[in-house]
Formats: structure tokens, sequence, C-alpha cells
DNA sequence: TATTAACTTTACACCGTGTCAATTGACAGC
DNA sequence: GCTGTCAATTGACACGGTGTAAAGTTAATA
């Protein structure tokens, strides 16, 4: 059986997952990894040769297990640009607590090592196809506003959307939850939906 | 004369701050930055209580330097909010690029350290105070959006116009400065102000 | 019973931060 | 000239984190 050695990676991402997310990813040891997940130091390089391929690892992981790019093709049939755009927004606005510990974990990382930025890059590749999609379909639509051009448009929707972004509204600014979605909905449809095309 | 102490400390601070642009605020010890500022390492501790009183030393003296709040001053008698938005990202936007570097490292030890929070928002806080202006005198002339409450309306502003999306939309992007400043003051005008009050 | 693989224990190398003590060198006032 | 003081240097050390290496344990397998 494999079993034993399968329990064992899945028990370190588990407990890596949960560690960041109780410390926000912050000040997160191997050693409190280890002890978290009831191993030996030791036993996690026998799973993965550094901390950032366990970074890496644990957020593969959770997207595995919470499956973003399912929960976004549910609603990449919705019909019009707009729907796309609240749909994403739900989805996403009520993904990013979930994972935030380990998110900015690797947001941390990524300024330096270049596998966590392909990693976490790779992982939200969906989010980025339904930033891509909402874009295009207003502009098909004859709904998108003029001020910028389409790769424009993307880079500060993707921006605006951000985990950082997230963190000041809702952390710093004290924004519950669903303030931030409601309010993130309505700051995209102003950015880039014409003023007399309504939904 | 103590003129010479104030040198060892000058030249400590000059060589943090060039050391963090270089690097970008990453990798940058206090062993280098001993060995930029001509000293040695033990020297820094003779003036400095530990590496993150020598970053927020470092940031008030970069603010003391290139004098922020009196650029954002010399604006804050234009006319209107509309005026007073475009001035301040002109001001902002170019100011960005000159302390990225540092910028950046206070605000990856923000998470984890409350000092560098503090010094870092107080820095900060003539640009905040700004982003307040703007929104009450947009209120003032009846050409705020009702969306937003006036305090949602400056968190949000405040936070679209955070280092972080500036690196997102030039770093990452690859956006030039002169696009990011005129794609910004577009941003937030279709934002906060109405579609019929034109400049 | 012997082997293999997962895991543990212990030890060590390396680097970064921060502390301490002894020392040098220059400049002050008497 | 002597002495005190202050900035700075030198060298050592503690501590914690990452990563490596080697020897030993345990349990399933052949």
């Amino acid at each position: 059986m494999s079993s034993i050695k399968k329990d064992t990676r899945k028990n370190i991402l588990t407990a890596t997952w949960l560690l960041m997310e109780q410390r926000a990813g912050q000040g997160v040891s191997m050693s409190q990894i280890a002890k978290a997940a009831g191993v030996s130091r030791q036993a996690l390089y026998l799973h993965f040769d550094s901390r950032i391929e366990l970074m890496v690892a644990t957020i593969r992981y959770v997207d595995e297990v919470k499956e973003l790019n399912q929960r976004l093709k549910l609603f990449q049939q919705a019909s019009g640009g707009i729907e796309l755009l609240d749909a994403c927004i739900d989805v996403w606005g009520n993904y990013i607590p979930e994972i935030y510990g380990i998110a900015k974990a690797m947001i941390n990382t990524m300024d330096t090592d270049e596998a966590s930025a392909t990693a976490w890059n790779s992982c939200m590749s969906g989010l980025r196809d339904m930033c891509v999609q909402i874009i295009t379909a207003l502009q098909d639509e004859g709904k998108l506003v003029d001020n910028w051009s389409a790769d424009e448009a993307v880079a500060i929707f993707w921006t605006m959307i951000s985990v950082n972004n997230w963190q000041q509204l809702t952390i710093e600014c004290g924004w519950s939850n669903a303030q931030y979605i409601r309010h993130m909905k309505l700051l995209l449809r102003r950015t880039f939906v014409l003023p007399d095309a309504t939904a």
C-alpha cells in the first residue's frame, strides 16, 4: 500500500494550508508545519524538495480541493457580459477568504521566486480567462467603454480583483465580504460598461 | 562636531535607499547595507536599533528628501474636484517610481511589524488626506456618484492608487508610467465622477 | 526470514539578525 | 601632555530558519 505515503503527504499539505490560513501566510516555519502535521521536520523534505516547493504543492492542492476553475466554468454559459461579470465576482469574492492565507504567502514569495510566480499564475489562469471572456463579451455586445483597448481593460480588471485589493478593502478598511462583492461588482460595471447599456 | 556622526547616519540611509531601489526591496541584508555605506555592520546598530527601525528611518528620510507632501500641497489650491484628481495622480504617479524599492520593502514588513505599518501610513497621510479632499470636493460640487458613501469612495480611491496596483500594471503588465498615469486618471474619473459632470 | 520503503533521530553547514566586550583613533578641555 | 569621551571597528557569540547527510527504527512485502 502506498496509502500511508499518500496520507502523510496529504497530512502535510492540509497542515500547511491550515497554518497558512491561521497565520495569514506569515511566519510559518517548516518546524511548525511538521509539528502540525504530526511528522518530523525531515519528513517534509522526503516529500518536498524545499519550502517553496511545499508551498507550490499546497496552493495546487487547495486549488484541486476547492475547484475554483470548476466553479467558474459553471457560469461561463451565462448569457451576457454583465451577467458574466456578476457571476465572476460572486465566485471569486467568495473564494478569496478561503484561500487568503496561502495566497498571501505565495504572493510574498513570488517577488523572489520564479517558480512561485508561475505556480500561482497557473492556478489563477482560469480566473484570468474569465476576465478576458468578460471583456470580449462586453466588446461583442457593444457595451464596452472605448477608453481602453481590450488588453488594457483586462489588465485593469485583473488588477482590481487582486487579492491585495481584497485585503486592503476588507482587512484594512473593515469591509465585510458581502460589502466587497457588492461594491466590486458596481465598481467594475462603472468602469467597463457603457452608461446606457443597462443589464 | 557632530557632523561626522550625522554624515555616517546619512550615508547609511542613502545606502539603504539605493540598495532598496536597485533590488526592488528584496533580499537586502544588513551586511550589504553596511558594505554599501562603507561602515561596519555593527555601526548600523549604533544608529538604529533594528533592521526594521532602519527601514522606517529610511522611508522617513526619503519622504523628507522627496517632499511628497510639499508636492501635493502645491495642488491643494486647485479649483475643482476633477482638477484635484488629475493633479493628485500626476504627483503620485511620478512619485511611485522614485520610491518603489523602499516602499515595497516597507509593505512586505507591514504584514508582520506594526511599527512599519504605522510609519508607512504616516508617510502616506498626506496622500490619504488628498483622497479625502478630492472625494469631498466632488461631493460638494454634486459631481460624486451616489453608488458609495464618501468613506467607501475614499477606501476605493485609496486602494486603486496603491503601490501594489502600480506594480501590477507597470512591472507585470508592462505599462509605461505615462500609460499608468493617463489610464488611472480616466479610471478614477469614470469611477467617481457623474457622467454628465464634465470638467 | 530478508528486504525494502517510509519515517525518525541526531548532527551539522550556512546565513541572517541581534548582542556583547574589548579596542582603536580622534577630538575635547584642563 | 594627560585624560575623558564618543564614534566606530573587530571578533565572538546566541538564536532561529533552511537545507543536507547519515544511521537507526518500524512495518509491510516477497
